[in-house]
DNA sequence: AAGCATAGTGACCGCCGTTAGCTAACAGTG
DNA sequence: CACTGTTAGCTAACGGCGGTCACTATGCTT
């Protein structure tokens, strides 16, 4: 399909590639200037001075193009916890993981219409019965486990250096012992199935946590819920024994 | 607007209201078939053999009636919340707020387009500058606020009853505390502050377990997801003081 | 019975995603 | 060079959408 038998770049492909490109970014800017509901294929080629089906040629569908679009704000993001993670100082693995919580907060609540094409519902897509679902294959998932392995990573990091409670193996419930196993066995480095499990926990109340701020599910409490966000990572330090190297955000 | 000055109910607004609910409930018929996207004025009033320029006499706009079909799933799922709390055996908070929270996550993993509505980003509405936010007085707010009480009350029965640990006023950030002695004051029963910190972190873990469930955001290492909520759920417990009242999901 | 408010209709606007068929420019081969 | 195949982008069109407007017909009120 996408085989470029020997060849690798043609003039032809350049130009298409820096159209594809183009196309990609400039749905890009109308998601943010429009809304996720503004995203039109006419809207981002009238943008482009083209007409909407000629962004055809490029992708199957809208919703090819969508996904392409959440695999490129993947990687932007994940390129800022990145850099977030780089700039930490000391680079110790706790001070690392609350930067980047932090660089993730910040970038949802200042990205809002792309965070919820990336962590809302709007993703979601039913698979058909008749299609494989080669669901991981797709660039979306591919770049939002890139994204997720930076969380993952740091949380490892920290249970390799200095260790943090973890249940015991035998406490787990079957079901879950067994995916976990699955799991872990796809990671690159050996650990305890309670690793996988308190990382999941953790990662699920910092998801919770950004997602209920920014799609307003915590107004009904909260005005402002940077302080609660910052609790929360204070509890969130105290679970993995990182407790000591919280700093409070920089203002 | 709607003040029926004396005679509260003619003939005809009996009509009217009945024609108003079958609306909403075609509305929602609609979305469990189509799904969010298929949620159009004119599949809806195909379904009741009407026009869609008709639908105009009963809502402002697709988005007002949405708003009141969100409404209206806000008030069924509190109804089964409160369905499984009531048959919670025995019936103290702790196993009560086991079996309300897993009432939750059964209607969300069933009703997977009406969560989406009421917990996605589908939801979110970007208030007009000129408009008055009276955001708290619409009628999904309302709804909601109904449900997240459910789960408020439950925590404040058990701390009552039995306390847990909490956070001492003093150490909460400034910002934070400030904000939660205004929603505890508007709470009909006093409370330590601590209370609604714990109560908020709680929900958020709750929250976070089944919204990255029911978006799929779990399938990269969770096939099933069910025995990690419970594990949540036991979690949950533990910080509520009432992990002894666990018990283990009904077959 | 007369008058009137109202539920519902059909025609229409401008937008949407998507398809089909065309043209013009391009790349590669003799 | 001409010739051939490929491809980018166009126009036109289809069906569907949210929304507005003028209109009819029904049934309540006096």
């Amino acid at each position: 399909m996408a085989e470029p038998t020997d060849r690798p770049v043609s003039r032809r492909d350049r130009a298409r590639a820096d159209t594809a490109r183009e196309i990609r970014t400039t749905a890009r800017r109308v998601l943010v200037e429009q809304g996720v509901d503004g995203l039109a294929l006419r809207a981002i080629a009238r943008e482009m001075g083209i007409t909407a089906p000629g962004l055809y040629r490029y992708f199957d569908s809208r919703e090819d193009l969508v996904e392409h679009v959440v695999a490129d704000l993947y990687d932007e993001l994940t390129d800022v916890l990145e850099a977030a993670r780089g700039s930490a100082d000391p680079a110790t693995p706790g001070v690392q993981l609350l930067a980047v919580s932090r660089a993730f907060r910040r970038w949802a609540t200042t990205h809002h219409a792309e965070f919820g094409l990336l962590f809302g519902s709007a993703g979601e897509r039913v698979l058909e019965p008749g299609e494989p679902q080669r669901d991981g294959e797709r660039p979306s998932a591919m770049a939002g486990r890139r994204f997720g392995g930076v969380f993952a990573e740091l949380v490892a990091r920290i249970y390799l250096q200095q260790g943090f409670p973890v249940p015991d193996e035998a406490d787990l419930d079957p079901g879950l012992r067994d995916q976990l196993r699955e799991w872990c066995a796809r990671l690159p480095v050996p650990l305890p199935l309670g690793v996988g499990y308190v990382f999941l926990s953790c990662w699920i109340r910092l998801y919770g946590m950004v997602c209920m701020e920014v799609f307003g599910h915590l107004r009904f409490a909260l005005d402002d819920a940077e302080p609660m966000f910052e609790a929360e990572l204070r509890a969130l330090g105290e679970a993995l024994g990182v407790a000591g190297e919280y700093q409070p955000p920089a203002r």
